[in-house]
DNA sequence: AAAAAAATCACCCCATTGGGGTGATTAGTT
DNA sequence: AACTAATCACCCCAATGGGGTGATTTTTTT
Protein backbone atom coordinates (compact mmCIF):
# COMPACT_ATOMS: atom_id res chain seq x y z
CA UNK A 1 0.00 0.00 0.00
CA UNK A 2 0.95 3.36 -0.83
CA UNK A 3 1.63 6.30 1.50
CA UNK A 4 -0.88 8.79 1.54
CA UNK A 5 -0.60 12.15 -0.72
CA UNK A 6 -0.14 15.10 1.57
CA UNK A 7 -2.26 17.69 0.72
CA UNK A 8 -1.55 22.06 1.80
CA UNK A 9 -4.11 24.06 1.23
CA UNK A 10 -3.81 27.87 1.06
CA UNK A 11 -7.17 29.61 0.65
CA UNK A 12 -8.44 32.74 1.88
CA UNK A 13 -12.53 32.02 2.14
CA UNK A 14 -12.93 30.29 5.40
CA UNK A 15 -15.73 28.12 4.58
CA UNK A 16 -14.12 26.86 1.40
CA UNK A 17 -10.70 25.96 2.79
CA UNK A 18 -12.53 23.72 5.50
CA UNK A 19 -14.74 22.25 2.70
CA UNK A 20 -11.50 21.57 0.57
CA UNK A 21 -10.21 20.21 4.03
CA UNK A 22 -12.89 18.47 4.87
CA UNK A 23 -13.18 16.15 1.40
CA UNK A 24 -9.59 15.53 1.18
CA UNK A 25 -8.76 14.33 4.95
CA UNK A 26 -11.87 12.27 4.06
CA UNK A 27 -10.51 10.22 1.41
CA UNK A 28 -8.53 7.31 1.31
CA UNK A 29 -5.07 7.47 0.72
CA UNK A 30 -5.14 11.54 0.96
CA UNK A 31 -4.30 13.70 3.79
CA UNK A 32 -4.29 17.43 4.79
CA UNK A 33 -0.98 18.69 6.10
CA UNK A 34 -2.18 21.81 6.76
CA UNK A 35 -4.07 24.59 5.21
CA UNK A 36 -3.28 28.50 5.52
CA UNK A 37 -5.33 31.70 4.58
CA UNK A 38 -2.23 33.71 2.75
CA UNK A 39 1.18 33.14 1.21
CA UNK A 40 2.66 35.05 4.13
CA UNK A 41 1.20 32.36 6.46
CA UNK A 42 1.96 30.11 4.51
CA UNK A 43 5.56 30.72 4.10
CA UNK A 44 6.74 30.63 7.34
CA UNK A 45 5.93 26.72 8.27
CA UNK A 46 5.10 25.03 4.48
CA UNK A 47 8.61 23.91 4.45
CA UNK A 48 8.76 21.81 7.48
CA UNK A 49 4.92 20.13 6.18
CA UNK A 50 6.28 18.88 3.19
CA UNK A 51 3.32 18.59 0.78
CA UNK A 52 3.61 16.68 -2.15
CA UNK A 53 0.45 18.97 -3.82
CA UNK A 54 -0.49 22.43 -2.90
CA UNK A 55 -4.06 23.80 -3.63
CA UNK A 56 -3.67 27.13 -4.24
CA UNK A 57 -6.51 29.77 -4.66
CA UNK A 58 -5.19 32.89 -6.96
CA UNK A 59 -6.96 35.83 -5.67
CA UNK A 60 -5.52 35.71 -1.86
CA UNK A 61 -4.98 38.72 0.27
CA UNK A 62 -1.19 40.49 0.38
CA UNK A 63 1.28 38.42 -2.22
CA UNK A 64 -1.18 37.29 -5.20
CA UNK A 65 -1.67 33.50 -5.69
CA UNK A 66 -0.05 33.69 -9.25
CA UNK A 67 3.32 35.63 -7.68
CA UNK A 68 3.33 32.65 -5.14
CA UNK A 69 3.91 30.29 -7.50
CA UNK A 70 7.64 30.61 -7.78
CA UNK A 71 8.04 31.41 -4.54
CA UNK A 72 6.35 28.20 -3.59
CA UNK A 73 8.32 26.19 -5.91
CA UNK A 74 11.65 27.65 -4.28
CA UNK A 75 10.86 26.55 -0.88
CA UNK A 76 9.38 23.21 -1.98
CA UNK A 77 10.93 22.11 -5.37
CA UNK A 78 9.43 19.11 -5.82
CA UNK A 79 6.14 19.72 -4.48
CA UNK A 80 3.04 20.15 -6.94
CA UNK A 81 1.12 22.96 -7.81
CA UNK A 82 -2.83 22.88 -8.24
CA UNK A 83 -4.22 25.91 -8.78
CA UNK A 84 -7.79 25.95 -7.60
CA UNK A 85 -9.73 29.56 -8.50
CA UNK A 86 -12.72 31.40 -10.16
CA UNK A 87 -10.07 33.26 -12.46
CA UNK A 88 -9.94 32.29 -16.08
CA UNK A 89 -8.33 34.90 -17.76
CA UNK A 90 -6.22 33.64 -20.75
CA UNK A 91 -3.71 35.36 -18.59
CA UNK A 92 -4.24 34.78 -15.14
CA UNK A 93 -3.96 30.94 -16.62
CA UNK A 94 -1.04 31.19 -19.10
CA UNK A 95 1.03 33.12 -15.94
CA UNK A 96 -0.08 30.65 -13.66
CA UNK A 97 1.40 27.73 -15.90
CA UNK A 98 4.81 29.82 -16.78
CA UNK A 99 5.13 30.56 -12.79
CA UNK A 100 5.23 26.99 -12.48
CA UNK A 101 1.46 25.49 -12.00
CA UNK A 102 1.14 21.97 -12.58
CA UNK A 103 -2.66 21.71 -13.46
CA UNK A 104 -5.45 24.71 -13.32
CA UNK A 105 -9.07 24.17 -11.92
CA UNK A 106 -11.80 26.46 -11.81
CA UNK A 107 -13.90 26.25 -8.99
CA UNK A 108 -16.99 24.82 -9.80
CA UNK A 109 -15.31 21.80 -10.30
CA UNK A 110 -16.85 18.90 -8.70
CA UNK A 111 -15.51 16.90 -5.33
CA UNK A 112 -14.62 13.70 -7.14
CA UNK A 113 -12.65 15.43 -10.06
CA UNK A 114 -10.57 17.73 -7.28
CA UNK A 115 -9.38 14.39 -5.81
CA UNK A 116 -8.98 12.77 -8.87
CA UNK A 117 -6.87 15.94 -10.35
CA UNK A 118 -4.46 15.82 -6.81
CA UNK A 119 -3.55 12.21 -7.58
CA UNK A 120 -3.05 13.16 -11.68
CA UNK A 121 -0.65 16.17 -10.74
CA UNK A 122 1.62 14.27 -7.80
CA UNK A 123 1.68 11.59 -10.49
CA UNK A 124 2.74 14.28 -13.34
CA UNK A 125 -0.54 14.54 -14.83
CA UNK A 126 -1.78 18.18 -15.62
CA UNK A 127 -5.25 18.14 -14.67
CA UNK A 128 -7.69 20.97 -16.16
CA UNK A 129 -11.06 22.01 -16.06
CA UNK A 130 -12.77 21.84 -19.66
CA UNK A 131 -13.00 25.41 -20.17
CA UNK A 132 -9.35 25.78 -19.00
CA UNK A 133 -8.34 23.31 -21.68
CA UNK A 134 -9.80 24.89 -23.93
CA UNK A 135 -8.25 27.41 -23.69
CA UNK A 136 -4.69 25.86 -23.72
CA UNK A 137 -5.85 24.46 -26.64
CA UNK A 138 -6.48 27.19 -28.72
CA UNK A 139 -3.61 28.88 -27.51
CA UNK A 140 -1.82 26.51 -30.24
CA UNK A 141 -4.00 26.47 -32.86
CA UNK A 142 -3.00 28.21 -35.87
CA UNK A 143 -5.21 30.72 -37.98
CA UNK A 144 -6.42 28.63 -41.00
CA UNK A 145 -7.18 31.68 -43.22
CA UNK A 146 -4.23 33.36 -42.90
CA UNK A 147 -3.55 36.41 -46.34
CA UNK A 148 0.14 34.67 -46.20
CA UNK A 149 1.79 31.98 -48.49
CA UNK A 150 3.28 28.86 -46.98
CA UNK A 151 6.46 30.53 -48.05
CA UNK A 152 5.93 33.55 -46.30
CA UNK A 153 4.41 31.91 -43.49
CA UNK A 154 7.66 29.99 -43.37
CA UNK A 155 9.82 33.18 -43.57
CA UNK A 156 8.17 35.05 -41.42
CA UNK A 157 8.37 32.15 -39.08
CA UNK A 158 12.44 32.56 -39.22
CA UNK A 159 12.19 35.87 -38.24
CA UNK A 160 10.22 35.36 -35.59
CA UNK A 161 13.60 33.57 -34.72
CA UNK A 162 15.70 36.28 -34.96
CA UNK A 163 17.33 35.45 -38.27
CA UNK A 164 18.62 37.32 -40.48
CA UNK A 165 18.16 38.08 -43.96
CA UNK A 166 21.12 36.14 -44.99
CA UNK A 167 20.74 33.52 -42.24
CA UNK A 168 16.85 32.53 -43.62
CA UNK A 169 18.53 32.78 -46.93
CA UNK A 170 20.56 29.73 -46.26
CA UNK A 171 18.39 28.10 -45.00
CA UNK A 172 15.92 27.73 -47.57
CA UNK A 173 18.51 27.96 -50.09
CA UNK A 174 17.00 30.50 -51.56
CA UNK A 175 18.82 34.22 -52.61
CA UNK A 176 18.96 36.95 -50.35
CA UNK A 177 17.17 39.20 -52.66
CA UNK A 178 14.36 36.32 -52.96
CA UNK A 179 14.28 36.58 -49.19
CA UNK A 180 13.61 40.40 -49.37
CA UNK A 181 11.19 40.17 -51.78
CA UNK A 182 9.08 37.65 -49.59
CA UNK A 183 9.23 40.10 -46.68
CA UNK A 184 8.35 43.16 -48.82
CA UNK A 185 5.25 41.30 -49.83
CA UNK A 186 4.49 40.15 -46.15
CA UNK A 187 4.98 43.99 -45.37
CA UNK A 188 2.06 44.71 -47.50
CA UNK A 189 -0.13 41.87 -46.87
CA UNK A 190 0.01 42.93 -43.00
CA UNK A 191 0.39 46.61 -43.74
CA UNK A 192 3.19 46.94 -41.69
CA UNK A 193 6.86 48.46 -42.27
CA UNK A 194 9.30 46.15 -39.89
CA UNK A 195 9.74 42.83 -38.54
CA UNK A 196 8.76 43.64 -34.89
CA UNK A 197 5.17 44.72 -35.85
CA UNK A 198 4.93 41.97 -38.60
CA UNK A 199 5.85 39.62 -35.66
CA UNK A 200 3.64 41.14 -33.46
CA UNK A 201 0.22 41.02 -35.74
CA UNK A 202 0.96 37.27 -37.18
CA UNK A 203 1.07 36.46 -33.19
CA UNK A 204 -1.90 38.06 -32.15
CA UNK A 205 -3.21 36.41 -35.10
CA UNK A 206 -2.11 33.25 -34.63
CA UNK A 207 -0.67 33.27 -38.38
CA UNK A 208 2.71 31.91 -36.62
CA UNK B 1 -34.11 15.66 -25.93
CA UNK B 2 -31.15 16.70 -27.82
CA UNK B 3 -30.50 15.17 -31.54
CA UNK B 4 -27.29 12.53 -31.35
CA UNK B 5 -23.65 13.57 -32.13
CA UNK B 6 -22.68 12.40 -35.65
CA UNK B 7 -19.26 11.06 -35.45
CA UNK B 8 -17.23 10.17 -38.33
CA UNK B 9 -14.04 7.57 -37.56
CA UNK B 10 -11.00 7.73 -39.85
CA UNK B 11 -8.16 4.75 -38.94
CA UNK B 12 -6.56 2.30 -40.80
CA UNK B 13 -6.72 -0.06 -38.67
CA UNK B 14 -9.97 -2.61 -39.08
CA UNK B 15 -10.19 -4.26 -36.06
CA UNK B 16 -9.99 -0.62 -34.07
CA UNK B 17 -12.21 1.13 -36.67
CA UNK B 18 -14.83 -1.41 -35.80
CA UNK B 19 -14.39 -1.26 -32.59
CA UNK B 20 -14.73 2.45 -32.61
CA UNK B 21 -17.45 2.52 -34.33
CA UNK B 22 -19.20 -0.50 -32.59
CA UNK B 23 -18.60 1.01 -29.41
CA UNK B 24 -19.79 5.10 -30.36
CA UNK B 25 -22.95 3.47 -31.92
CA UNK B 26 -23.67 1.15 -29.13
CA UNK B 27 -23.98 4.46 -27.03
CA UNK B 28 -26.86 6.89 -26.32
CA UNK B 29 -26.69 10.10 -27.99
CA UNK B 30 -24.31 8.72 -30.25
CA UNK B 31 -24.41 7.78 -33.99
CA UNK B 32 -21.46 6.67 -36.28
CA UNK B 33 -22.67 8.21 -40.17
CA UNK B 34 -19.13 6.91 -41.90
CA UNK B 35 -16.00 5.52 -41.41
CA UNK B 36 -12.75 5.43 -43.80
CA UNK B 37 -9.21 3.73 -44.08
CA UNK B 38 -7.59 6.97 -45.11
CA UNK B 39 -7.90 11.00 -45.61
CA UNK B 40 -7.93 9.68 -49.81
CA UNK B 41 -10.78 7.48 -49.03
CA UNK B 42 -12.61 9.89 -46.92
CA UNK B 43 -12.03 13.41 -48.76
CA UNK B 44 -14.69 12.12 -51.40
CA UNK B 45 -17.38 11.58 -49.46
CA UNK B 46 -17.11 13.00 -45.59
CA UNK B 47 -18.39 16.66 -46.57
CA UNK B 48 -21.94 15.20 -47.42
CA UNK B 49 -21.63 12.70 -44.25
CA UNK B 50 -21.80 15.88 -42.24
CA UNK B 51 -20.24 14.64 -38.76
CA UNK B 52 -19.92 16.86 -35.84
CA UNK B 53 -16.95 15.04 -34.51
CA UNK B 54 -14.36 13.48 -36.85
CA UNK B 55 -11.70 10.90 -34.62
CA UNK B 56 -8.95 10.66 -36.71
CA UNK B 57 -5.69 8.51 -36.71
CA UNK B 58 -2.59 9.58 -37.40
CA UNK B 59 -0.67 7.23 -38.59
CA UNK B 60 -2.36 6.65 -41.99
CA UNK B 61 -1.14 5.57 -45.37
CA UNK B 62 -1.28 7.93 -48.48
CA UNK B 63 -1.69 11.71 -46.65
CA UNK B 64 -0.66 11.90 -42.91
CA UNK B 65 -3.47 12.52 -40.23
CA UNK B 66 -1.53 15.94 -39.52
CA UNK B 67 -2.07 17.32 -42.83
CA UNK B 68 -5.29 16.00 -42.95
CA UNK B 69 -6.57 18.13 -40.25
CA UNK B 70 -6.30 21.43 -41.77
CA UNK B 71 -7.64 19.59 -45.55
CA UNK B 72 -10.99 17.77 -43.15
CA UNK B 73 -11.25 21.54 -41.54
CA UNK B 74 -11.73 22.99 -45.16
CA UNK B 75 -14.21 20.58 -46.27
CA UNK B 76 -16.16 20.80 -42.83
CA UNK B 77 -15.44 24.28 -41.00
CA UNK B 78 -18.04 23.23 -38.06
CA UNK B 79 -16.33 19.89 -37.45
CA UNK B 80 -14.45 19.50 -34.68
CA UNK B 81 -11.65 17.11 -34.89
CA UNK B 82 -10.18 14.56 -32.08
CA UNK B 83 -6.83 12.97 -32.64
CA UNK B 84 -7.05 9.17 -31.01
CA UNK B 85 -3.62 7.92 -31.93
CA UNK B 86 -0.53 5.90 -30.55
CA UNK B 87 1.86 9.08 -31.00
CA UNK B 88 2.63 10.79 -28.39
CA UNK B 89 6.23 13.02 -29.11
CA UNK B 90 6.11 16.71 -28.67
CA UNK B 91 5.98 17.76 -32.51
CA UNK B 92 3.04 15.47 -33.35
CA UNK B 93 1.15 16.91 -30.36
CA UNK B 94 1.77 20.70 -31.04
CA UNK B 95 1.54 20.24 -34.92
CA UNK B 96 -1.65 18.15 -34.44
CA UNK B 97 -3.19 21.04 -32.17
CA UNK B 98 -1.54 24.09 -34.44
CA UNK B 99 -3.51 22.39 -37.47
CA UNK B 100 -6.78 22.40 -35.72
CA UNK B 101 -7.19 19.48 -33.68
CA UNK B 102 -9.88 20.06 -30.78
CA UNK B 103 -8.53 17.40 -28.63
CA UNK B 104 -5.91 14.57 -28.07
CA UNK B 105 -5.94 11.29 -27.05
CA UNK B 106 -3.77 8.35 -26.67
CA UNK B 107 -4.43 4.97 -27.72
CA UNK B 108 -4.53 3.22 -24.35
CA UNK B 109 -7.48 5.45 -23.60
CA UNK B 110 -10.67 3.31 -21.83
CA UNK B 111 -13.73 3.69 -23.74
CA UNK B 112 -15.38 5.43 -21.44
CA UNK B 113 -13.54 8.60 -21.69
CA UNK B 114 -13.22 8.18 -25.57
CA UNK B 115 -17.42 8.67 -25.41
CA UNK B 116 -17.18 11.51 -23.13
CA UNK B 117 -14.32 13.09 -24.96
CA UNK B 118 -16.39 13.34 -28.20
CA UNK B 119 -19.32 15.29 -26.30
CA UNK B 120 -16.19 17.10 -24.67
CA UNK B 121 -14.87 18.75 -28.30
CA UNK B 122 -18.36 18.94 -29.34
CA UNK B 123 -19.27 21.63 -26.57
CA UNK B 124 -16.41 23.29 -27.20
CA UNK B 125 -13.94 21.46 -24.66
CA UNK B 126 -10.34 20.10 -25.35
CA UNK B 127 -9.93 16.59 -24.33
CA UNK B 128 -6.30 15.47 -23.66
CA UNK B 129 -5.06 12.20 -22.20
CA UNK B 130 -3.13 13.03 -19.30
CA UNK B 131 -0.14 12.35 -20.74
CA UNK B 132 -0.73 15.29 -23.01
CA UNK B 133 -1.94 17.52 -20.44
CA UNK B 134 1.49 17.02 -19.45
CA UNK B 135 3.19 17.90 -22.29
CA UNK B 136 0.82 21.11 -22.89
CA UNK B 137 1.43 22.52 -19.54
CA UNK B 138 4.85 22.03 -19.77
CA UNK B 139 5.50 23.85 -22.90
CA UNK B 140 3.87 26.79 -20.62
CA UNK B 141 6.31 26.76 -17.81
CA UNK B 142 9.42 28.40 -17.57
CA UNK B 143 12.59 27.35 -16.36
CA UNK B 144 12.70 28.99 -12.85
CA UNK B 145 16.87 28.75 -12.61
CA UNK B 146 17.52 30.59 -15.34
CA UNK B 147 20.45 32.23 -15.01
CA UNK B 148 19.39 35.64 -16.80
CA UNK B 149 18.75 38.80 -14.74
CA UNK B 150 15.25 40.07 -14.77
CA UNK B 151 16.32 42.91 -16.91
CA UNK B 152 18.40 40.58 -19.26
CA UNK B 153 15.15 37.97 -19.16
CA UNK B 154 12.68 41.08 -20.24
CA UNK B 155 15.96 42.35 -23.28
CA UNK B 156 15.72 39.02 -24.77
CA UNK B 157 12.09 38.59 -24.45
CA UNK B 158 11.89 41.83 -27.03
CA UNK B 159 14.57 40.99 -29.10
CA UNK B 160 12.35 37.54 -29.38
CA UNK B 161 9.67 39.76 -30.44
CA UNK B 162 11.87 41.15 -33.62
CA UNK B 163 12.72 44.79 -31.82
CA UNK B 164 15.93 45.96 -32.57
CA UNK B 165 17.96 47.76 -29.64
CA UNK B 166 16.57 51.08 -30.45
CA UNK B 167 13.28 49.93 -30.37
CA UNK B 168 13.87 48.20 -27.21
CA UNK B 169 15.60 51.65 -25.76
CA UNK B 170 12.30 53.36 -26.55
CA UNK B 171 10.26 50.66 -24.66
CA UNK B 172 12.55 50.43 -21.29
CA UNK B 173 13.46 53.98 -21.47
CA UNK B 174 16.99 53.71 -21.36
CA UNK B 175 19.84 54.27 -23.12
CA UNK B 176 20.91 52.52 -26.35
CA UNK B 177 24.56 51.07 -24.89
CA UNK B 178 22.57 50.00 -21.97
CA UNK B 179 20.76 47.86 -24.27
CA UNK B 180 24.00 46.74 -25.90
CA UNK B 181 25.50 46.69 -22.77
CA UNK B 182 22.87 43.41 -21.70
CA UNK B 183 22.66 42.42 -24.87
CA UNK B 184 26.47 41.39 -24.51
CA UNK B 185 25.66 40.09 -21.18
CA UNK B 186 23.06 37.50 -22.21
CA UNK B 187 25.71 36.44 -25.32
CA UNK B 188 28.08 35.81 -22.42
CA UNK B 189 25.78 33.94 -20.23
CA UNK B 190 24.47 31.65 -22.69
CA UNK B 191 27.38 31.58 -24.69
CA UNK B 192 26.10 32.48 -28.11
CA UNK B 193 27.01 34.83 -30.56
CA UNK B 194 23.66 36.10 -32.62
CA UNK B 195 20.70 37.32 -31.82
CA UNK B 196 18.94 33.69 -33.49
CA UNK B 197 21.01 31.94 -31.24
CA UNK B 198 20.17 33.55 -27.96
CA UNK B 199 16.62 33.02 -28.89
CA UNK B 200 16.87 29.51 -29.69
CA UNK B 201 18.71 28.76 -27.01
CA UNK B 202 16.63 30.28 -25.03
CA UNK B 203 13.02 28.98 -26.02
CA UNK B 204 14.93 25.94 -25.67
CA UNK B 205 15.40 26.29 -22.27
CA UNK B 206 12.26 27.85 -21.82
CA UNK B 207 14.28 31.08 -20.43
CA UNK B 208 11.76 33.19 -21.99
C1' DA C 1 -6.96 28.62 -72.07
C1' DA C 2 -6.65 32.74 -69.49
C1' DA C 3 -5.94 35.03 -65.22
C1' DA C 4 -4.18 35.30 -60.65
C1' DA C 5 -1.10 34.17 -57.08
C1' DA C 6 3.19 32.39 -55.51
C1' DA C 7 8.06 32.02 -55.79
C1' DT C 8 12.15 33.32 -57.67
C1' DC C 9 15.96 36.89 -58.65
C1' DA C 10 18.14 41.89 -59.66
C1' DC C 11 19.95 46.38 -58.72
C1' DC C 12 19.17 51.30 -56.89
C1' DC C 13 19.83 53.96 -52.09
C1' DC C 14 21.38 54.92 -47.28
C1' DA C 15 20.59 55.34 -42.32
C1' DT C 16 20.55 51.91 -38.66
C1' DT C 17 21.83 47.86 -36.72
C1' DG C 18 24.56 44.21 -34.93
C1' DG C 19 28.48 42.30 -32.99
C1' DG C 20 33.34 42.87 -31.16
C1' DG C 21 36.45 45.64 -28.00
C1' DT C 22 37.25 47.95 -23.37
C1' DG C 23 35.85 50.55 -19.93
C1' DA C 24 33.23 53.09 -15.75
C1' DT C 25 29.62 54.14 -12.13
C1' DT C 26 26.06 53.22 -8.86
C1' DA C 27 23.19 50.42 -6.16
C1' DG C 28 22.11 46.08 -3.87
C1' DT C 29 23.31 41.40 -2.00
C1' DT C 30 25.99 38.19 0.01
C1' DA D 1 35.03 43.05 0.71
C1' DA D 2 33.41 40.74 -3.24
C1' DC D 3 29.82 40.02 -6.44
C1' DT D 4 25.98 40.78 -9.31
C1' DA D 5 22.77 43.77 -11.53
C1' DA D 6 21.82 47.81 -14.05
C1' DT D 7 23.24 51.78 -16.03
C1' DC D 8 26.04 54.50 -19.61
C1' DA D 9 30.26 55.66 -22.97
C1' DC D 10 33.10 55.53 -27.05
C1' DC D 11 36.13 52.75 -30.42
C1' DC D 12 35.37 49.99 -35.13
C1' DC D 13 33.12 48.33 -39.51
C1' DA D 14 30.64 44.97 -42.21
C1' DA D 15 25.91 43.60 -42.63
C1' DT D 16 21.27 44.44 -42.15
C1' DG D 17 16.85 46.48 -42.79
C1' DG D 18 13.61 49.05 -45.16
C1' DG D 19 12.17 51.79 -49.41
C1' DG D 20 12.10 51.96 -54.67
C1' DT D 21 11.08 49.51 -59.17
C1' DG D 22 11.35 46.11 -61.75
C1' DA D 23 11.35 40.87 -64.28
C1' DT D 24 10.79 35.69 -64.86
C1' DT D 25 8.93 31.28 -63.99
C1' DT D 26 6.05 28.02 -61.91
C1' DT D 27 1.77 26.78 -59.70
C1' DT D 28 -2.92 27.30 -58.75
C1' DT D 29 -7.37 28.86 -59.61
C1' DT D 30 -10.94 30.30 -62.47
Amino acid sequence: MRRNIKVSIIEDDETLRDGYAFLIGATEGYEVVSSYCSYDEAAKKIATDKPDVILLDIELPGVNGIDAIPKLKKLLPNCYILILTVYESEKQVFNALANGASGYLTKNTPSAKIIESIKEVRDGGGPMSINIARLVIRSFQKNQESPLSKRETQILELIGEGKSRGQIAAELFIDLETVRSHIKNIYLKLDVNSRADAIKLARQNKLI
